[in-house]
DNA sequence: AAACATGATGGAATCGTTTCCATGAGGACG
DNA sequence: CGTCCTCATGGAAACGATTCCATCATGTTT
């Protein structure tokens, strides 16, 4: 198979030096007629300059890495679409691993990313620092995105302001006579279980420990949780369910156990997804801008952003549907 | 900041030359004490060779291409899972692009492939032959996943068996003794829809075409779609959904048009997503093994599939849930 | 008109690897 | 003991782009 056409190619076909053709293409000074003719060349040729030459000479890789749990879950899958948007506007390719949640896989991802030349990264952290340790040394521009990592202080965020969020539906079911509220937890939730006891304590509610549980990042495991929970302590009136996963579990778990909801028990859960609507009732939940996260994150990497920047933080949005209802 | 370890310095080091440390390296020949110096030395400067360098020389990237219509959607999400598992086996990394099933962004993605010197692609085409020219031209290896395009004849593929799956939905219903079966089709469904009709008629029942609908790939068409058929004609008693998405809509519009389910009409999806399952009732679907479509595609494409391989179909799953029942 | 500034241009070095080829050492065999 | 074969080894040439630097032509200034 004849060979792809490269810089050398266009030159001769237009008769000048390789440096000139570079030059044009790159949009350096050249005279009018000979960027004409360089032009024509090229195009006459359907010669596309190959990023392998490009990266070697420029040590790196243009692209952007995406480092995400499970590209299966909504609520990432939709961060990813965020990065995906943006690096397509920049036009940049994406190398995209899932990490599932697992500091070991995510720290080969992170050396497979090193290996490619990638020197900037948008990453759904799985929580350990360790794994991020190598790739700040080595220069990377690390961006995190929906979840930042206790001891690396260095990398900038872009987060759902979930303090607020979780604060705003904790007061919301409070306001609707809910005294015993139950919290389902998962992976990496450890700024909305912080803000759910918080809220409960500033509003004058005791925290009830026995009312929180976690789940592993498994459905089985969440279902076990919300289970659990409702059969261990029936006197509890709502649920707030910190991610998609769990609020599917707790909705699984209430049919299972004969619960009406709204009527026994009200559910709302943190992260919108489209079988929210499609519930029978429909889900009261909190809204993270995922996308825009996602996109968010990818313009920050791209600017390369500065090393010591703060976490920008994305307002949530309450969108009451009809699982909530008064404290029967 | 320093530069980062090559495979100059790890010759250096070792006191070999960067040929022997590159043998040894890929599982060259060597003498055992130069191979322990060398691994020492490598190990000690903690070198990673270079993808960049390798890429330029072996004129191409090692890793695969991912070409999908949309990360957010969950058939195509679990294809990409399936495909990001087996790289991750293989360790190639994968450039992802969302092709919005439109064959001009698809065309672009292609050719930034191309650029970055991908050889491998798996992708979800959009069913423009157009866009692949440039890519079997440039002797790309490709595999398409879940659909294939017609005109390009000589891509393998890898599909779900949507004939059979969608002729056991069809009889089902009809075994339930509907005979108004209305359907609800989308983009790159044609082997659905045909199915459809083909059992129909294999059945006995003639086909209505006025109970055949259409909806572009947006949550208001589909909705749209759904809504019109179930207005249009209030004599049709089940609905067939081609898709995650049209299912979706049927589900709501039915819904909001106060049509219970499955006493006033019966519905049935193709494709399985974890809402199915919630549903009130839990929809009955026919669920394609997704994830394993990506798994195989990209199986196919790291084993250099051969170019003149056929489509290989694996098969569907009828999953009965709670939204089909006797004609009423 | 000489000296100088400006801008276009091409040659060559460079990036980090792999791989071809030549070299040399050492063992086997006649 | 000489010849040949095998094998480890290192130098150097690719790969395809970018970019430094020297060169040369042109136009400007004194």
């Amino acid at each position: 198979m004849r060979t792809r056409t490269t810089i050398k190619d266009v030159a001769e076909a237009a008769g000048v030096g390789v440096a000139t053709v570079s030059r044009v293409l790159s949009g350096g000074s050249a005279s009018p007629q000979t960027r004409e003719r360089v032009l024509a060349a090229a195009a006459q040729l359907d010669y596309r300059p190959s990023a392998l030459g490009r990266n070697l000479r420029r040590r790196s890789t243009g692209g952007i890495g995406l480092l995400i749990p499970d590209v299966t879950d909504s609520f990432y899958g939709r961060v990813a679409d965020g990065v995906l948007a943006c690096a397509r506007a920049a036009g940049e390719p994406v190398i995209v691993g899932a990490t599932g949640d697992d500091p070991e896989d995510e720290s080969e991802l992170i050396g497979m990313l090193l290996e490619q030349g990638v020197e900037r990264v948008v990453a759904v952290p799985s929580g350990e620092a360790e794994p991020w340790r190598p790739a700040t040394r080595a220069g990377l521009t690390v961006v995190f995105a929906g979840r930042r990592v206790a001891g690396v202080d260095d990398v900038p965020a872009v987060l759902a302001d979930e303090r607020s969020g979780v604060r705003t539906a904790v007061e919301y079911l409070i306001g609707l006579g809910h005294r015993r509220v139950a919290y389902l937890g998962g992976h990496g939730h450890g700024q909305r279980t912080a803000a759910f006891r918080d809220t409960l304590t500033a509003l004058g509610v005791t925290v009830d420990e026995e009312l929180i549980a976690f789940g592993r990042a498994t459905r089985d495991s969440a279902y076990a949780a919300a289970s659990g929970l409702f059969q261990h302590r029936p006197d509890l009136t709502a649920l707030v369910a910190a991610g998609n996963l769990l609020g599917e579990a707790a909705v699984l778990a209430a049919r299972e156990l004969d619960l009406r909801v709204p009527k026994d028990i009200s559910l709302i859960m943190f992260d919108d997804v489209p079988w929210a609507e499609l519930c029978a009732p429909p889900l009261t939940v909190i809204a993270p801008p995922a996308r825009d996260i996602g996109y968010r994150a990818a313009e920050l990497v791209l600017r390369g952003a500065s090393p010591r920047g703060r976490a920008v933080r994305l307002p949530t949005e309450l969108i009451v549907r009809g699982s909530c209802g008064p404290r029967r």
